[in-house]
DNA sequence: CGATACCAAGCAAGCGCTTGGTTTGTAAAC
DNA sequence: GTTTACAAACCAAGCGCTTGCTTGGTATCG
């Protein structure tokens, strides 16, 4: 099952906007100023003037404003738990289904969702407490993939660290990458990358 | 040269303040309020009230709020740096100046200056330009030590992968554990997640 | 006496959000 | 095929509140 068709299917359940409404185009702009400027500074009346309304409709389409930082969050977890459900089913072996996992997660902070995923890491305070709760239930939906993959590596006595430490050193790692990876200076790949990733722990680049 | 010996020199070039005077305490307050509320949800009320003044007079000591935030970053900068000089400086071989390295970054993220490490992570957009420049220039300082380090453990064929890269993806892990990282539950102590962190590399606890 | 540290009061600007009313899209009713 | 009906989408205006910061004056202390 290829990327755009994962989109197509979570559209269609109404679990993420679809990119061409007006909720969608609205939810698209707010990660891209968010991620920018920050939640706090980014007033209402930038989201509105960034989709050519006035401050006022937005609650036509929100009740507030954290409300829209909230749908940016848990539609961007809902597409990349499908995505990387897909990269962990497609790979064979231990090594192989890590290896899909940091390439999945380095695509997502620096692909397409990259800005959404730069708001979930440096904008989760200024969610609601009760908010958070809701976004982490779903966090953890996709934590599992990377915790079954990493202890089977560890039973297979491939990995020497605890599997718990190990993923959350890799979240903040692969998180990191958005502040200073740029792929159109320096020549270095997202599969580049994920090679390096792999060659820090340890682990050469094929098998 | 021991950690307190080292805060008093700063203290008394004048290059960080005493945390006993007025500023200082009005820094580590800040520090505090900053990561657990975020720069811009803090108010200058906020600040006052935490160290017993009115909220005008803080401008009888910073110009602007802005200046608050630069200072925590920049004392937190100054201090770190010369302890990792320190930790670095002890140490005999490059895998160890790895391990000092780690366990002072650690310590610096999850000890005394945590709440002011958490800041720098978390609020550099909240900073000005300017400032920015003001603050990278600093941080240029240390992060030498960490690239001179792992560019040694590469020439000995200890290290797989790219020096820069490595430093960055260990910039993230570490900052990360400031999300997660609980001494008082689970039993890991800031040594065995130094381990955790070698292991995690390849690297075996001593040697 | 002069500098340092503070207080009490409040200003101008910007904030999230509300309000009452108008346009637009759509589909049934005639 | 025009008319009617109605909800969804939007605008123009602005309210009430909070914000960073200023001002003019008062203790405190060497």
């Amino acid at each position: 099952m290829n990327q755009s068709k994962i989109l197509k299917d979570l559209i269609s359940d109404n679990l993420v906007s679809d990119p061409n409404s007006a909720r969608g185009r609205l939810l698209k702009e707010a990660a891209r100023l968010f991620r920018d400027k920050g939640y706090e500074r980014t007033t209402v009346r930038d989201l509105a003037a960034a989709v050519g309304i006035q401050s006022g409709s937005l609650f036509h389409h929100f009740r507030t404003k954290e409300e829209i930082l909230k749908a940016v969050m848990v539609e961007t977890i809902r597409l990349n738990t499908a995505l990387m459900q897909a990269a962990v089913d497609a790979a064979p072996t231990s090594q192989e289904k890590l290896r899909a996992l940091v390439r999945a997660e380095l695509e997502s902070v620096n692909g397409q969702t990259g800005e959404a995923m730069a708001v979930l890491v440096f904008e989760w305070r200024s969610l609601a407490e009760e908010s958070q709760a809701d976004v982490l239930e779903l966090r953890d939906i996709y934590e599992k993939l990377w915790l079954d993959t990493l202890e089977s590596l560890r039973q297979e006595g491939r990995l020497l660290a605890d599997p718990f430490v190990v993923r959350r050193m890799l979240t903040g790692a692969l998180s990191w990458t958005v502040t200073w990876y740029r792929p159109e200076r320096g020549g270095l790949t997202l599969d580049g990358l994920t090679d390096q990733t792999m060659a820090m722990m340890g682990f050469a680049s094929a098998g």
